[in-house]
RNA sequence: GGCCCGUUCGUCUAGCGGUUAGGACUCCGGCCUCUCACGCCGGCAACAGGGGUUCGAGUCCCCUACGGGUCACCA
């Protein structure tokens, strides 16, 4: 069985980076009917992990995707980690260390300043003589002295690392004995059946350290797959300076998840030409082996067409749905279907859907002063007077298309082309001179509304 | 600085020794048209540089340049 993970440290929101990992783990568990597992980091204690916990779960449900099983918290299982961290004690395969954090770094200055590689030295692992005193001391693992470690990356390829210059007897507990991060996260992985870690490639030079505990312990190494990180519009690394970080900003902003997964999907992975994929889809053809080497940047132009591309085609229910998500209720609304015909094509985002379908839905408050001096003159006034008097004549009209052959025969009869006529009558119902079809407009608004929005509007400009 | 990773249009990418180097976003034209959009048609635009290997290199190898990651009692 594929068991898969997301792993952040508590930050207190998740970040677009984090989803697409998230992402790519979830695919990969799901395509092979397997697991996707949650946990949380928080080994350091000094962020709030539930509320961090929260935030992801929210933005998981957002996406509309869970994790399978309990949020497993690291700061919950120290007794975990301190046995194993006895066992190797016992083993001979860690020890007590007691250089103080001064000779620590005094010793790194001057292996710099030699132009060597900081690391320790290794002068407490076969030591045997009487503790200094008033020193806690950390525990440090035996790190290999000499060789390669070597293993397979999914996506980086054949890696290699040699021994001597990247690895040294580094510290798996801190002298208060809370144990590191490279520790907890190789016990973890192994402990919860990881059997593919799916990361940032930040982590890349963590693994042979990861590794080293895998071996030290006994236990089976899961594939490791290291994807580039995300860049920012102008390949920069991604920081809180380039927009939304936290992946609600995008619901406030009025993306669709549909759209962010999908724009995030294809961000450093693909499936030939193929720019559209639901996630039933991405399940199907992911494979964490065709994401590319090399880090992608964030484009925001593409995400609003992907999001403009969902606008265009979900199903009314689900565009209904989401807009109740951002507080705007449109289900009891008996021309819903119509306005979220009319309004799909033109708003590339639920905020616009938004803001366009108030101006519908609301009588003008004002009147844009541009569009009026440009449309209206004495000919024009004139006209939709004239509209205004024959529609009443008229009686009730329903349809957009009776609103039309209504309208056109107005307009045959005196002789005039439409272009006079419609921008008055837009500016009548929604205030300015943009808007959908002036016919589908009418429909939505209805008989009654639009013969009381023309009349305002007359009166406004008489 | 050591080690590691990377480099195809501005951006996301296809390509897995022989292609007029394809698609998408953006941008620019045109068509459609009651405005704005949508849609449709068309256009601009790329193999980082240099050496090899090969009959033939975007594809394989080496070097250089540039970008990035990592070197903690952070994760």
């Amino acid at each position: 069985m594929r068991v898969t993970r997301f792993a952040p440290s508590p930050t207190g929101y998740l970040h677009i980076g984090g989803l697409r990992t998230a992402l790519y783990s979830y695919l990969w568990a799901k395509k092979a009917n397997g697991k996707f597992l949650l946990r949380i980091e928080d080994t350091d204690q000094k962020r709030n992990s539930r509320e961090a916990a929260e935030a992801i779960e929210e933005a998981f449900r957002w996406c509309g995707f869970e994790h399978d099983g309990e949020v497993i918290y690291q700061s919950k299982r120290f007794d975990i980690y301190k046995k194993y961290i006895q066992q190797l004690l016992d083993e001979g395969k860690a020890y007590y260390c007691y250089m103080t954090l001064e000779e620590l770094d005094e010793m790194r200055k001057a292996q710099q300043a030699k132009g060597e590689r900081p690391r320790y030295d290794g002068r407490y692992r076969d030591f045997c003589g009487e503790a200094p005193e008033g020193v806690e001391p950390v525990v440090r693992i035996k790190a290999p002295t000499s060789g390669v470690i070597e293993f397979v990356d999914g996506i980086k390829g054949e890696m290699k690392f040699n021994v001597e210059d990247m690895l040294d007897d580094f510290i798996i507990a801190r002298s208060d004995g809370t144990p590191t991060y490279n520790f907890v996260v190789a016990i973890d992985d192994a402990l919860m059946g990881l059997t593919d870690v799916i990361r940032g490639d930040d982590h890349l030079s963590n693994t042979p350290k990861q590794i080293v505990v895998y071996e030290a312990l006994g236990f089976e190494i899961p594939k490791f797959y290291h994807v580039p990180m995300i860049l920012n519009p102008s390949g920069k690394k991604l920081s809180k300076r380039d927009g939304a970080m936290d992946v609600m900003e995008y619901k406030r902003m009025g993306y669709f998840p549909e759209a962010l997964l999908n724009f995030l999907v294809r961000l450093g992975w693909s499936y030939g030409d193929q720019e559209i994929f639901t996630l039933k889809e991405m399940i199907e053809l992911f494979d964490p082996s065709d994401i590319n080497k090399a880090p992608s940047a964030y484009n925001p132009e593409k995400l609003l067409w992907i999001n403009a591309y969902y606008m265009k085609t979900l199903p009314y229910e689900r565009i209904i749905e989401a807009l109740k998500d951002l507080g705007f209720e449109l289900s009891d609304h008996p021309k819903r279907e119509l306005l979220i015909d009319a309004l799909r094509e033109r708003a590339k985002t639920l905020v616009e859907f938004i803001e366009m379908a108030n101006k519908i839905i609301h009588k003008p408050e004002s009147y844009d002063p541009k569009a009026v001096d440009k449309f209206i003159n004495e000919e024009s006034k004139a006209l939709l007077a004239e509209y205004l008097k024959s529609l009443k004549a008229h009686g009730e009209i329903g349809d957009a298309e009776s609103f039309e052959a209504f309208i056109k025969s107005f307009l045959d009869s005196h002789g005039v082309k439409l272009k006079i006529l419609a921008q008055p009558l837009r500016i009548s119902m929604v205030g300015s001179s943009v808007s959908p079809s002036i016919y589908d407009t009418m429909e939505i608004i209805g008989y009654g509304e639009l013969v009381e929005r023309i009349e305002k509007f007359l009166k406004h400009i008489a």
